[in-house]
RNA sequence: GCCGAUGUAGCUCAGUUGGUCAGAGCAGCUGAUUUGUAAUCAGCAGGUCGACGGUUCGACUCCGCCUAUCGGCUCCA
């Protein structure tokens, strides 16, 4: 007999072998019916797996992350099946769960071709598979025996995969026709696999190494109940609503254009007024915090980036230098503000007593992303940094690395911006070659984050090999509609440059010292922070930033002398405010107005007229009642203050 | 940069096997309508069918190359 303790901490004897899958049976039908997984002792398990030792169990079901886990991964073997059947002598890399659904990357031959119009047969041939209710079974394998499985089969990346691993007991998880090298673990069955959808055919390197051969990847989700898959393609659907290439074409914020270039935008009137408050609005903050404003010129010396090291690192793969027409004078678009920085903190001396000293500008700077990167305002080779430099002694390193903490908190909260991570990129310590400068540098930097995030309290993750090559960093990153991440604000640490660029503050022993530098970022680049904005909002921004505040719609002609006498006292009051005055029905500029996401809709007819009154609507929500003229400036005003 | 897809009017999209197939809705313009809470009606105008080359009697349609965009991969100071 074995001791099943319960999450609820009952316990129970079951005789020895029992799975989860019984387990649950045991308790109710219907529980043994929904059951996917099992956790035993923190590991997750197959429900058919026999529990041959005292253990603490959780049985899941759908709604766990444990349980899409297995039935995504369970699907990636079946459309892998099904992919073998259609295509046989395909091989195959790793085909995972993922966040939404699974991929499986597989090498069909040379002379085939996997396209969106073979998604169909192939998801055909799963649903076929799928009721056909094959269980899938688990095999433990010593390495060789798992060798000799895929050598016999011909798999040559399940066998270097193998070959990379540690010499221990390995698994094989079989269905119909179709065995994996997998550590499981897998539904009892493809029964459960009932929706289907694949979604996408893309290459990916092998390994992701670019240098290895690209194999085809399919994206696709699948769901127990059909009704699940059409609410999730819904939510697809609606996210796309959201994009901000589309909305920001729809609101007139920003364009691109062929003839200026690609990942180069174009800041229409609408854009531009919600970045310049963007940037109003973190100017005074600095101010605030004891920021100085400096400005730099967009070009640099190619010299200036040697020194830094940027040009050795990125050189190759900028824009090319600018030469003037004097031989041997070149020039780079800047990619980076802080050389031109070092520059200015070099133009005088500095004793500790000046320091910190933080030098803010909005910088615009260029970089040749590849061709393939590029993606709406979040990608793009011209964009600005609402960057700064912080100078500082050791012993300051940690405060004015919290005080930046608190910047960027304080933004992220009043864009309301609350699903962020902050991730924490160290220094890869298997390939040191990549970065510059000394170990013990690396080593008091990466102290320095982690103990300030430590201090803040800051929930953090940390990635190995994420660092920037001269420093590490702490990122905050959001997602934009379709769940993909964005790195927005940034904070680095940096005893590099200062070196490089020789700088130096007199310490109070009366000898030279080196001071350390932060570089820091809150909204990144002002491009891919008003993308992530909109995509947050859907258009819908915070009054405060709102390029139209209100939008006067007059019933017919006849109140256009009252509208326009509202329109006047609005703006004396710096409300921005528009009048419609088209020879259009109210519904009609009622709707226009809508799309166009002005938070206040005023409606001025006779009544408003005789009574000195406007009707307001609020976006998105309706007639919210008539008011005088002042209280509605007070209404807004509020609001206003609320948000900032 | 790599893999795959796409590119028709300002926007969203139709365009059958190459031969009056250059179309629709919205937006725009003109006129009428003067309207009470999400689309008033009518008329007009809009496109070197992404660019360049080729096949053909004939190309939006087929082929090649380039370019841009989209979804991934790699990269991201």
């Amino acid at each position: 007999m074995v001791n099943i303790t319960f999450p609820d901490n009952s316990v129970r004897q079951f005789e020895d072998g029992i799975s989860g899958l019984e387990i649950a049976k045991s308790l109710s039908n219907s529980l043994a019916r929904e059951v996917l997984a099992i956790t035993v002792d923190e590991e997750i398990w197959d429900v058919t797996r026999p529990i041959n030792k005292d253990a603490s169990i959780k049985l899941h079901k759908w709604g766990d992350e444990e349980s899409k886990h297995a039935f995504w991964h369970s699907s990636a073997h079946l459309m892998a099946e099904a992919i073998e059947s259609i295509y046989p002598g395909t091989e195959f890399g790793i085909g995972p769960a993922i966040e939404n659904g699974f991929y499986y990357d597989v090498d069909p031959g040379d002379s085939v071709q996997i396209t969106d119009s073979d998604l169909i047969v192939i998801e055909k041939k799963m649903k076929e598979l799928s009721t056909q209710k094959l269980a899938y079974s688990r095999k433990e394998v010593t390495k060789s025996e798992a060798l000799e499985f895929f050598t016999e089969k011909g798999d040559e990346y399940k066998i270097e995969l193998i070959n990379d691993l540690e010499d221990i007991e390995l698994t094989l998880y079989s269905q119909g026709n179709f065995t994996d090298l997998c550590r499981g673990p897998h539904l009892p069955d493809t029964a459960p696999i009932k929706a289907i959808k694949l979604l996408s055919v893309a290459g990916a390197y092998w390994r992701g190494d670019e240098k290895r051969k690209m194999l085809t990847r399919i994206y696709g989700i699948s769901f127990p109940k059909q009704k699940m898959l059409e609410e999730y393609l819904e939510m697809l659907e609606k996210a796309k609503e959201r994009d901000h290439r589309k909305i920001g074409r729809e609101l007139e914020l920003f364009t691109f254009s062929q003839r200026v270039g690609s990942g180069l935008p174009l800041w229409l009137p609408k854009g531009a007024q919600l970045r310049e408050r963007l940037e109003s609005f973190l100017k005074k903050v600095q101010l605030q915090h004891g920021y100085q404003p400096v400005i730099t010129p967009h070009i640099g010396q190619k010299e200036l980036y040697v020194t830094s090291g940027h040009y050795e690192k990125y050189g190759k793969d900028s824009f090319q230098p600018i030469k003037t027409p004097q031989e041997d004078e070149e020039f780079l678009l800047k990619p980076m503000n802080c050389p031109h920085h070092c520059e200015i903190y070099k133009s005088r001396q500095f004793s500790y007593k000046d320091l910190p000293v933080r030098y803010a500008e909005f910088g615009t700077v260029y970089r040749y992303e590849q061709s393939g990167e590029l993606h709406g305002l979040t990608r793009v080779r011209g964009f600005t940094q609402d960057d700064a430099h912080i100078f500082c002694t050791p012993d300051q390193l940690k405060d004015e690395f919290n005080k930046v903490i608190d910047i960027i908190l304080y933004i992220f909260k009043a864009l309301d911006f609350q699903d962020f991570t902050a991730q924490i990129s160290l220094r890869d310590p298997d390939d040191k070659e990549k970065y510059i400068g000394s170990d013990e540098n690396w080593e008091k930097a990466e102290a320095a984050i982690l103990e300030a995030t430590n201090e803040k309290g800051l929930e953090t993750v940390i990635e190995k090999g994420e660092a920037a090559f001269y420093g590490p960093k702490l990122d905050f990153m959001v997602r934009d509609a379709i769940g993909r991440k964005w790195q927005l604000g940034t904070i680095q640490v940096d005893y590099n440059l200062p070196e490089r660029f020789e700088l130096e503050y007199v310490g109070s022993d009366n000898e030279k010292h080196r001071p350390i530098m932060i570089h820091r970022a809150p909204f990144g680049s002002m491009e891919r922070f008003v993308a992530v904005l909109i995509e947050h909002t859907a258009g819908k921004f915070p009054l405060w930033l709102s390029p139209e505040q209100a939008v006067i719609l007059p019933i017919s002609e006849k109140y256009h002398d009252y509208a326009e006498k509202v329109l006047n006292s609005l703006n004396n009051y710096d409300i921005r405010t528009l009048i419609d005055k088209r020879a259009e029905s109210i519904g009609r500029k009622i709707r226009d107005s809508e799309l166009k996401r002005i938070p206040y809709l005023l409606i001025v007819g006779e009544k408003e007229t005789e009574a000195g009154t406007i009707a307001v609507r609020k976006q998105g929500e309706g007639d919210i009642g008539t008011m005088k003229f002042e209280e509605f400036v007070e209404f807004i005003q509020s609001e206003v203050a609320k948000q900032i």
